[in-house]
DNA sequence: GTCGGTGCAAAACGTTTGCACCTCG
DNA sequence: CGAGGTGCAAACGTTTTGCACCGAC
């Protein structure tokens, strides 16, 4: 937030109410938010923000680095902050949707490794591994070997789960 | 191409001209085309398709696992034929749009890894990492201690190095 | 007071779908 | 011959934009 604040002041650019409950909204929430998401949860606070300045906000969180775009697949995208922390990828399951943040430093190592072999410099980068979650995946096998096959919906909510340890 | 032909046929469905030259069209130029790249490409043949067809089509080589889709985050989707071939990852020049191509088995190992930790099963991944190429890079360096600052534009042409190797 | 921000509604964009006709097998 | 595919255009959902008014500094 400190430094959203700061990255607005240096760019001199006013930091007004709804940027701020937007970056707050991102960050209390900890999950990766649609604009949809943000806007019903910002009206569930009391707080009336356009989406058109959810989309200008989001896009200056972007600009900033505090902020990551995500896209799962589901024909919109999701944002979610990455204010400071530790660079992390997602696995995604694509059966019901479910979504598991890990941080591996050999992820940024190898980033590092490929770039300086390929001439590059690193500015970002995006892991998504998909596949099915263990809970799933026993679903599968037990409906295969009963006969019916259930492919869940994928979940609407957002909801993730860091990792067990 | 064979490859398609047998799971059509696997799946009953019938070969029709147009999808044989989407896969065609594809295959043959190697690289990550957008919808609009291969209708385009298509028609420069003589070969005049829909553009719902190419999504039909496309969409088949993806569940047919022949293709993947990609998102270099320009606004709309990229497809590219994986016919058998390693599974590789991008490099994606923020700058001018240029997008090497780059194989390492470690990122394979990596995702086996992670997913026996996690307990999910792999089905497949995205890996793009984003940055700026050598020229890029050394364009930006120059302009700083110059003054003016030039941003180029995404290519639109869909454009891929192989690694130089 | 000025520059930029905001909200709304309309536009723009990529993608999907309904439907009449056509084609593969 | 029938199941399915195709093309068009209209529909869809997300994101962007134009514009009149408002708020930060």
């Amino acid at each position: 937030m400190d430094l959203f604040r700061s990255y607005l002041h240096q760019q001199r650019l006013p930091l007004t109410r709804q940027r701020e409950v937007i970056a707050m909204g991102l960050f209390e929430s900890g999950e990766q938010l649609s604009v949809d998401d943000l806007a019903d949860l910002l009206r569930g606070r009391g707080e009336h923000v356009g989406k058109a300045t959810i989309y200008r906000t989001l896009s200056l969180l972007v600009q900033a680095e505090l902020a990551r775009e995500l896209d799962f697949g589901e024909g919109f995208k999701r944002y979610e902050l990455q204010a400071g922390e530790a660079r992390h990828d997602h696995f995604i399951c694509t059966s019901c949707g479910q979504v598991t943040r890990f941080v591996r430093s050999v992820v940024d190592e190898f980033q590092a490794t490929i770039a300086a072999e390929l001439g590059y410099t690193v500015q970002s980068r995006r892991l998504e591994i998909y596949g099915l979650c263990s809970e799933c995946r026993a679903a599968v096998e037990r409906a295969s070997s009963a006969g019916a096959v259930t492919t869940g919906e994928a979940a609407s909510s957002g909801q993730v789960r860091g990792e067990g340890g």
